[in-house]
DNA sequence: GCGGTCAGCCAATCTTATGG
DNA sequence: CCATAAGATTGGCTGACCGC
């Protein structure tokens, strides 16, 4: 549905500026225009199509709550995918609109409905069809949606998520708020000619409108969106922190923000998101936008891990710079740091890692979890009951590092300790020795 | 009862997002 | 653009729980 503000008598930023989208244009069987979401060109289309032709007053009210629910009509009447009967000479909730191209018979709404059956009704007002029978299966119409394959074969579900890429000049900000598609969380870059910024919005189109993120003479703005809406806050926010580390690595602009927090998320759904993000990367390449001096490859695959977190392999053997310090926790584990600076904290691989985080627990605890676990850089250990650290991770401060080790912010046995004086006959000797 | 462990709460401080 | 709200980060503290 389209979004309230972004049209009609209340709507801030009017009159639509963004001219590349502004324009009637088809574009995959869609009409491309601020007052007519796919979802909107979906609900008229079927209004019309329940009984061949169908009121003005129907169509609109079957758009609520759209705030210009005529203009959506209008629209549609100048693309010319629907006409209207103006025999009356005037254009009312009574003019009854058709398709310009009537439906071919092998796509009636229900083909497989028994002569005589109940025909589900229109859409309520929140947009969601319901059967009038109550055991008959609600309708879900997915673009693109395949269909049921023969008897043997099955259909092997594909990731979810599937990025919409916005572009649009910097004088065009504002135009971002009028777009319907935008109306949702999404990521969004706002780019100059060597800099760029990487920020995330619950409704990324008024965000990036409205803004004001510290990037001067900003060129290019670009938002990445899920085509079927399916990205919550949190999923936008785990999308935010994967581009800014794909931007970073690519090392073709200067990022102006620091690396968000993410979001705590699941290692399924971060697979998810960054097969997303892998697509944006993709279509940002092809379109030279970004990624321009990386391989196809690389473009698709990302870095293992941010900036600066993974430094060069330690040799076998080889004991870390700095004091060693040991952390014990949950009765059993260990982890190893070696302190280079206050600033400048190795976790040594071959440390245990907490397979939980709790809720107190900051985003970061949870997200890189998702992340390194998906770069290999986390691996379940052989008992199952910890996660280890295949590689030497770099981490800002003794509580950032201690707080990924224990997924909370206890403290653990009085948190890092200098490592007892004959470790190397110890555990810590395997611990030290693994990289 | 005592001490160790740890989740969760709080406050100070800093950063970022949002609304007018 | 500016003022303010909201969120993140960090360190400190509290109290529940458990084993001895």
């Amino acid at each position: 549905m389209t979004y309230r503000l972004s049209s009609g008598a209340s709507a801030p930023s009017k009159p639509h500026s963004l001219s590349a989208i502004s324009a009637i244009a088809l574009d995959a069987g869609l009409v491309r225009h601020p007052l007519v979401s796919p979802t909107d060109q979906v609900l008229i289309l079927r209004t019309i199509d329940e009984t061949g032709s169908a009121p003005v007053g129907d169509v609109m009210a079957t758009l609520e709550p759209h705030d210009d629910p005529v203009g959506a009509i209008v629209t549609l009447l100048e693309a010319g995918l629907i006409t209207v009967d103006l025999s009356r000479g005037i254009f009312d909730e009574h003019a009854r609109l058709s398709r310009t191209t009537p439906l071919p018979p092998d796509e009636d709404p229900d083909p497989a409905a028994p002569a005589g059956a109940v025909q589900p009704k229109g859409p309520t007002s929140d947009g969601v069809a319901v059967p009038i029978a109550p055991d008959e299966p609600v309708r879900l119409d997915v673009v693109g949606a395949a269909s049921t394959p023969p008897a043997g074969l099955k259909s092997v579900p594909v990731s979810p998520l599937f990025p919409a890429i916005h572009v649009g000049a910097g004088e065009a900000r504002r135009a971002f708020a009028s777009c319907p598609d935008l109306a949702r969380p999404g990521v969004y870059l706002l780019m100059s000619d060597t800099r760029a910024y990487v920020g995330m919005g619950s409704v990324v189109g008024r965000r990036v409108a409205s803004g004001t993120q510290p990037i001067e003479d900003v060129d290019t703005i670009i938002t990445i969106t899920d085509i079927h809406d399916g990205m919550d806050d949190a999923d936008a926010g785990v999308l935010e922190r994967i581009l800014h580390m794909r931007v970073g690595a690519a090392r073709e602009v200067r990022l102006i923000n620091g690396t968000p927090a993410g979001a705590p998320v699941t290692p399924e759904r971060y697979r998810e998101l960054n097969v997303m993000a892998a697509l944006a990367c993709d279509a940002l390449a092809r379109d030279r936008h970004l990624f321009v001096n990386l391989s196809p490859r690389l473009a698709l695959a990302g870095p293992r891990a941010e900036k600066g977190q993974l430094p060069p392999p330690r040799p076998f053997n080889a004991v870390p710079e700095g004091e060693v310090m040991e952390l014990a926790f949950g009765r059993k584990f260990m982890a190893l740091a070696a302190r280079r600076a206050d600033d400048d904290w190795l976790l040594l691989a071959g440390s245990d890692i907490r397979l939980e985080t709790v809720v107190s627990a900051n985003a970061s605890a949870s997200y890189l979890r998702a992340a390194w676990l998906h770069s290999g850089i986390l691996e379940l250990s052989e008992s199952g009951e910890s996660y280890v650290l295949t590689r030497d991770l770099a981490f800002r401060s003794a509580g950032a590092a201690m707080h990924f080790v224990v997924g909370s912010k206890g403290q653990g046995r009085g948190g890092w300790r200098p490592i007892e004086p004959d470790f190397d006959s110890g555990a810590a000797g395997p611990v030290l020795a693994a990289a």
